[in-house]
DNA sequence: GTCTATATTCCGATAGAC
DNA sequence: GTCTATCGGAATATAGAC
């Protein structure tokens, strides 16, 4: 079975994370194909359209995953969403947040709100797993729970950009000031 | 008196910061100065030489900045750097290694390596820093100096990319938090 | 030394072929 | 339903005018 369209939206997340949005065309992808760049229109009339796509394939991914976390203590499920990204590292790949954020103004409108919605809903999951874990005693910390998810979250993020710059330790680094809480 | 050279690297210093540097053209800075984009070519034979100039006046200052304020207690020292990109938050820019690292991989050579000049930078003062304040007393943290550092610069650096995304109180959440050290 | 006219390549998108 | 031929415009860049 072929799916053009499920392709396309793998591809363009690939290239999302490891060059940009900006940077990169509908011949990208296409060459890829082995179609013409235009081909990629009929699923896709416009470039925002496939950009919302991907988001919203990472938001249904985020959830299934958080999902799949219930069952867990408040410490594993936090170690899961730390260590998620590690297999990006060699593949210099960014989280789609922080490969986005930088052009945001340039982005089209529903693909900003599409945006928001992940970033929200990551920072929200956060938050409640802060306050449950610290509830139930098994974390400690001082701020608020908003406020440790949003440093939890822009710690995180900036590992992974840093890692295309860098090239060193920061992200294992970063990761374990996060792992001891 | 007029010196284009040096407005041109002003423009694209603000357009690399509000829509990144993929995003933007020589034509935006030209229609600016009234002049045809090709003049820019003058000045900046590729765009990776105006980019790489962007990054070493952003280098200068920093460097001018922290000399400036060798005199003051490393507390004081430590409010500087986390207060010191307020005024961006309404201008809606990020920090220049905020906005070019998502696209790091597709940058010219010599851009990726005047970025990771300022990155270590950035972070050599701030692990020096934090050494200081704490062999003073001044700053309570278990980690290693490096660290914390990179802790530091990542959750500022995302801080300033959420304020894009979110638009609410990140930025001022996240500073306060680093504050409390 | 400073800038413009122009070339070239590439981009996103439409109209229409199969 | 799926894809190609092709357009209009924008991007970076060169050659040459003043």
């Amino acid at each position: 079975m072929k799916d053009t369209r499920s392709e396309i939206i793998s591809l363009a997340n690939d290239l999302i994370r490891t060059v940009g949005y900006n940077a990169f065309s509908y011949a990208d992808i296409s060459k890829q194909l082995n179609i013409k760049n235009a081909a990629i229109h009929y699923y896709f009339p416009s470039k925002g359209d496939l950009g919302v796509e991907v988001i919203k394939r990472n938001l249904v991914a985020f959830n299934e995953r958080i999902d799949s976390w219930k069952e867990l203590t408040a410490r594993e499920q936090l170690v899961n969403y730390i260590t998620m990204h590690d297999g990006f590292i060699n593949k210099n790949w960014t989280c789609i947040v922080g490969a986005l954020s930088p052009s945001f103004n340039t982005l089209p409108e529903n693909m900003q709100e599409e945006l928001q919605r992940l970033v929200e809903t990551i920072i929200d999951w956060l938050s409640d797993l802060l306050a449950k874990g610290k509830g139930s005693g098994e974390f400690k910390f001082d701020e608020t729970f908003r406020a440790k998810a949003y440093m939890i979250h822009a710690a995180l993020l900036s590992a992974l950009l840093m890692n295309k710059v860098l090239k060193k330790e920061v992200y294992t680094s970063i990761q374990n000031s996060l792992l001891n809480i």
